[in-house]
DNA sequence: AACCAAGCCAACCGCAGTTGT
DNA sequence: TACAACTGCGGTTGGCTTGGT
């Protein structure tokens, strides 16, 4: 059985046979004769490589990076599905895409943020060594902006656009819900699909995971476009007697314009006059059990 | 010119879901 | 219904290319 880089005859091969037979039974390819490849291995040559129509050898216009970007936020890593909104791009494509994306922006914040002002730099700490916490969540918060801004998008046709309404359901959000304040929140006019409260088991998978430390930025005034869906949906929780979402209010708020974050954190990212106190929180176990607790 | 790190991408693997017998 | 084969997906790896020093 032959693996390792496909040759040209293999392709003609293959493209022979699905012009024949059509993209299918691809272990007939091997148990014909026709090549020494698996099924497997046929199936994804012609799905990555030979599929016509596909954008082979150009880099992700800024317009597919945004749909990426925020289809993540909206599917997560569901590769396959967020290739069926960019013609002529695989899931492997928007795989690596992603992939060499993270592994830029982490390194990126791996460095020592540039800072204009002096005057906290020797309190905060060093982010190659001490705060992992606060680098993923600048990826966070990140994503924020960017769903908040599609989510914003969308509720403006609410009525109109089924997927939309099906986003804003899923986080059992009413459309056009004020959210610049926890205490503007009313219950949900749409049934809840799947908002659920964090869990203890959420809380741990946030404390283990690269993108979801949730205790950094905890106020609505922080994030972008004030209050995105997906900080209620992440930290937000319902009480088990009431339909009201409640947000923390015991934190003290920061500033947001002493942080300055731009789109691309890969090489644009800065900070002015950096809170240091904000570090105070990324060490917070979590979860509390409400609002009080934090 | 040589070296190295980062970027890029093709291809593999394991797993889960689906389909056929 | 049970099992095997097939298919599709997501994670990972490794090799080649590119750019900086």
């Amino acid at each position: 059985m032959r693996k390792g880089p496909w040759m040209a005859e293999e392709d003609e091969i293959l493209l022979d046979y699905v012009k024949k037979h059509g993209p299918r039974d691809w272990s007939s390819i091997r148990s014909k004769g026709l090549l020494p490849r698996t099924g497997k291995s046929c199936r994804l040559r012609w799905v990555n490589k030979l599929k016509p129509d596909l954008k082979t050898g150009c880099k992700f216009s800024p317009e597919e990076e945004r749909i990426v970007i925020e289809l993540q936020a909206r599917f997560g890593n569901k590769w396959a599905r967020i290739a069926t909104y960019l013609p002529g791009r695989t899931d492997n494509d928007v795989k690596n895409f992603w992939s060499t994306r993270q592994k830029r922006l982490a390194r990126s914040l791996q460095k020592p943020l540039p800072s204009k002002s002096n005057k906290n730099q020797g309190e905060i700490p060093s982010l190659t060594d001490e705060s992992p916490t606060f680098e993923v969540s600048l990826l966070d918060l990140y994503s924020f902006e960017e769903e908040s801004q599609s989510i914003q998008d969308s509720q403006t046709s609410y009525t109109d656009n089924q997927d939309a309404a099906t986003m804003i359901q899923t986080r059992s959000l009413p459309p056009n819900q004020d959210l610049t304040s926890p205490h503007n929140l009313t219950p949900p006019l749409i049934e809840p699909l799947e908002w659920k409260p964090p869990t203890q088991l959420d809380f741990e998978h946030f404390s283990d995971s690269a993108l979801d430390f949730p205790l950094l930025f905890d106020t609505p005034e922080l994030i972008p476009g004030h209050g995105s869906t997906s900080f209620q949906q992440k930290f937000a929780w319902q009480d088990k007697d009431s339909s009201f979402m409640q947000l923390p209010e015991s934190l003290p708020p920061f500033d947001k314009n002493n942080i300055k974050i731009e789109r691309d954190l890969g090489t644009q990212y800065s900070f002015d006059d950096f809170p240091v106190d904000m570090f105070d929180y990324a060490d917070q176990p979590g979860p509390p059990t409400s609002p009080a607790a934090w």
